[in-house]
DNA sequence: TAAATTGTGTTGTTTTTACAACATTTTGAG
DNA sequence: CTCAAAATGTTGTAAAAACAACACAATTTA
């Protein structure tokens, strides 16, 4: 079956043979394409009837407000899903941006037939249903994460506990995060220049250390702990 | 059975029979606790095994980071359910605090038993476990809600936002909101008194009025539709 | 590889916020 | 009904952030 390597490597068709993918391949409405870098995806607003999965690549999700300004809710690497949650909810339109941010290639699903297990053909579908569900929770997780950065009343500390956090996830004190320093920016909904001057200080102060994406931090002195 | 008449009124239980839910009560050990005003039902840090259901009353979900600084995450009402995301994930302490805001019935289940149905005793337990996920993703519809607020980048913006989206969900530019100031102030992650300020310059241009809980906003100049 | 674009750090200015302190008002318990 | 506690609005001050403008570095891409 065309990309089923690909396709295998996700989490939610982790389980699935290559047989009753096929089988699947129909019932869903399967659909491959491929996108540049810098390519909408999807537009915020338009009509949601799929779910996006990511096979190759990379993509990121973003939320224009009336304002103009710019999100970044997530980054969805290969395995990543966009559009589950919007066909739970029943939700008409999309309300993010999907774009890509390296070449990729995509699958597209029908969303009402992927959250509607048919009985008959697709005798695994209920595993793929299991998987989106966990998929959620997980998504559920990562929103409170950042809800939790969110709610510190400073840049130094949203910049403090967001890197905490990484460090955590990585298991070492040295980590790479997948931001640049204006995306960084967006992600912790502050000012670029303003974030630039705190990650000055705390480097200055021999908190943090970082190169590019590479980081370093001292956990002693964060005062995250306490 | 005990408190029927009360579970049935919730969204997860609706469509149950009291036959089954006599049943699915003893597979889920299910057990009821009455808990005053300000009571901790429970506290962040300690292990999770049960899922909470408000029946009467009501309670607030609160994250306390390490600097001691609240967050208000979610008001429950009746009906309302605490500790299913952290069953799904698997996450084995609780990492909020539920706190009663009035006198409140609650029916405790367990965690394990209540996510992973048996086929056997509770047939009608797919039911639930569906109800389960789309209380999953309506909550997640909401923490986006919630960091949409977060990113707007002045609290005149966090204010006019929240109470543009209340007015939304009533269908009126007149409208109540659950939170007093105080709590308005912890649920937006502002300084109290820099909202008092906000708000009351606000409604010195006309663009919103207010007496306790109850809000009045001039639509058109909120510049949020724009 | 050269040119154009994007990313980064810095600085000064203006705006906004947090903080603290206080006076009233409102609420709730007894 | 009374009194204590909690909530609210206000103000001044200090700290922090947004904003804008710029120089330079790094990365793309033509």
């Amino acid at each position: 079956m065309e990309n089923f390597s690909e396709i295998k490597k996700t989490k939610i068709f982790a389980e699935i043979s290559e047989n009753d993918m096929q089988a699947m391949a129909y019932c869903l409405k399967i659909k491959f394409a491929n996108y540049n870098k810098n390519d909408t995806i999807v537009s915020q607003g338009t009509p949601a009837e799929n779910v996006y999965l990511i096979l190759k690549g990379g993509a990121k999700v973003e939320n224009i407000d009336s304002r103009g300004d710019i999100s970044i809710i997530t980054k969805l690497k290969a395995g990543g899903v966009f559009g589950i949650e919007s066909s739970y909810s029943g939700e008409e339109e999309y309300s993010e941006y999907l774009i890509a941010t390296e070449n990729s290639l995509v699958m597209i699903m029908n969303r009402h037939r992927l959250i509607n297990p048919c009985q008959n053909k697709c005798k695994r579908h209920d595993i793929v249903v299991k998987n989106l569900v966990k998929l959620i929770v997980e998504r559920n997780a990562e929103l409170i994460e950042k809800l939790r950065l969110l709610s510190k009343k400073n840049t130094r500390e949203k910049v403090l506990a967001y890197l905490y956090r990484q460090s955590s996830l990585a298991g070492s004190v040295y980590f790479d995060i997948p931001y640049n320093k204006t995306e960084l920016a967006n992600y912790l909904s502050v000012d670029r220049s303003a974030l630039s001057t705190v990650l000055s200080k705390l480097k200055e102060e021999g908190i943090i250390d970082f190169d590019k994406k590479h980081y370093h931090i001292d956990i002693n002195r964060t005062d995250i702990s306490k």
